[in-house]
DNA sequence: CAGCACTAATTCA
DNA sequence: TGAATTAGTGCTG
């Protein structure tokens, strides 16, 4: 057992700054980009964790393969890095597991995800789990969206705005 | 219990 | 047709 150590990062992406916490080699939250790194570094960390060591560097190939999400390459986090899902419920786990799988540029909806996960009619409560998502990007809680085309919600930083432009981004659309 | 990042079915213009 | 409302529904704190 190697005590797991705690860190953290910010670094500047095409969309803004983005951060993560690790927590040994596996990624227990990530902010999605905001504007300026005072602000990032105020979303990220909770008033208890303001202590825990910044690390510019903390898994850099992974910051290089988000930094190129931004710029546009295809990226796929489905199989790396680990994350911590530690404290999750056993649900919580199945639905961010089955989300994870939902590869770039494809569209799932919460009703799918339900089936997945064994629930067929848990769609709503997919959606509280997406709620909680603890790494958004990581584990592509934007690419899930209603049944009726409608687009669903998004309670991380950015909303639904950013959900819709994470999507087209994705959707090389005409 | 009450509250949700849902859905399918119903009801009304 | 299609928008708006109404039940069902499963998990959480």
């Amino acid at each position: 057992m190697t005590a797991s150590v705690t860190r953290y990062t910010i670094f500047k992406t095409r969309w803004g700054h983005f951060g993560f916490i690790c927590r040994g080699d596996s990624v227990c939250r990530t902010l999605l980009p905001i504007g300026d790194r005072a602000a990032a570094h105020r979303a990220l960390l909770t008033s208890s964790e303001l202590e825990i060591p910044y690390e510019k560097h903390l898994l850099r190939g992974l910051q290089q393969r988000i930094i190129g999400y931004f710029e546009g390459e295809t990226v796929d986090f489905s199989a790396d890095p680990a994350v911590d899902l530690t404290g999750f419920s056993v649900f919580q786990q199945a639905v961010l597991t089955a989300c994870r799988r939902i590869s770039l540029g494809q569209i799932r909806t919460y009703g799918q995800l339900a089936t997945d996960a064994g629930r067929i009619k848990a769609a709503r409560a997919v959606g509280g789990a997406m709620a909680r998502n603890p790494v958004p990007l990581i584990i592509p809680c934007h690419r899930v969206v209603q049944s009726g085309g409608g687009l669903g919600g998004f309670s991380a930083i950015g909303g639904p705005t950013l959900k819709q432009r994470m999507l087209r981004h994705e959707q090389p659309e005409a």
